[in-house]
DNA sequence: TTAAAAATCACCCTGTGGGGTGATTCCCCC
DNA sequence: GGGGGAATCACCCCACAGGGTGATTTTTAA
């Protein structure tokens, strides 16, 4: 597998230093350090990384915090936040932005490996698994799903009716029914609504 | 909020003191402490917690991520593995088990105060509300479900046709289609699977 | 090059789903 | 004791979903 690519966001340089070491010492890549909000911000929109490293206690117009909701927000990514200070009404900020891990300082390469590769893990079983992942889907299929009927049920997926799939897709509903038919038998349902569940125990199932 | 209740699942008796003693620190209760996998399975049939802490490298029939895949597959409540070494294939083995925090040893109560908050909040935020919660969904929506349209909710929610819900709940056809006629207009949605696909989203959003 | 699999489309047919309207009973609250 | 929401039910209507059958073309693999 390609390298993980970690964005840290600190703005104590010695501290970004010594975990950038650390992360390269332990195989990440590092995207980038940012030292303030707005060159997080930048670095967010011009090269996202895989997952992100926010000092909570930040000096800059927004703090860590303010960036994880932006990234909880708009971004598909995994953020664990960094702090030295672990003051109860700073874990209630934190905690509503539902990062995927939290390290206090100071900590040590074994506590930053961990807490990565737990906190891209779930993330990946929790939050990314709603959306479908064809590959990952078929392994659990006694039949697989083609490209195209992958399409549809993606749309199925997010509530579309035979109509809408064939408009957006250029195809006759007909079409869209043949598909949708062979569909439900590799899937063993017979109605969109069980279709919906069967996904949704699917993604949930062990990969 | 009543007192959390964890259990520690530790056979080194100087670290599951320590531990226990943190936890009470910080106001938690403990629930017990399993000092063997055997007194771990025992205590969670018999009094389940409301969080376990695991000790990955436990000498006992069941290791600390043997006792995980039980919880995971058994019951329904986080745990956060403990251990003092954090090798590579260690990790593979446990991210498996998707536990919902990580803690290196040595910690101290701060590590143990953020690990539990944000396993419990994260725990309740993408594995438990799987399950739909009255209360919590009624808070998003603009008009309120009756008890009677929530049940019938519930059971579309699990893929279920008119005429199953009509079975279920010993009334007319004709009732589950009114029910269902109100419930679409609260959601605002137009078919079962737009419902299916609007209570992801309010149950995937903020509380 | 040829066979198999995937993608495309058509037609028919039935059942259910979803919308509209209206009515009754029960119970709670003012 | 009367108003109002909740729960129950009926009937009509029609669009759409889902199943069956069959056919053509394109792509892929053998």
């Amino acid at each position: 597998m390609s390298h993980i690519r970690i964005l840290i966001v600190e703005d104590e340089p010695l501290i970004a230093m010594s975990t950038s070491a650390m992360l390269e010492g332990i195989d990440y890549e590092v995207s980038a350090i940012a030292y303030d909000s707005d060159e997080a911000l930048e670095q967010l929109r011009s090269d996202p990384p895989d997952l992100a490293l926010l000092d909570v206690n930040l000096k800059s117009k927004l703090d860590g915090i303010q960036i994880g909701e932006i990234i909880r927000d708009q971004y598909d990514l995994p953020f664990i936040f960094l702090t030295s200070y672990a003051g109860e009404s700073i874990v209630e900020r934190a905690k509503l932005t539902r990062p995927m891990g939290y390290i206090v300082k100071p900590f040590d390469e074994k506590d930053l490996f961990t807490a990565i590769e737990i906190a891209l893990y779930n993330y990946a079983q929790f939050v990314h698994p709603l959306k479908l992942d064809m590959e990952r889907l078929n392994k659990k299929l006694p039949s697989p799903l083609t490209p195209r009927e992958f399409d549809i049920i993606k749309d199925i997926y997010e509530g579309k009716t035979n109509q809408q799939l064939a408009k957006r897709h250029f195809i006759s509903i007909n079409t869209v029914k043949t598909h949708v038919k062979h569909l439900f038998e590799k899937l063993d349902v017979q109605s969109r609504a069980e279709a919906l569940v069967m996904l949704r125990n699917l993604n949930q199932a062990q990969p």
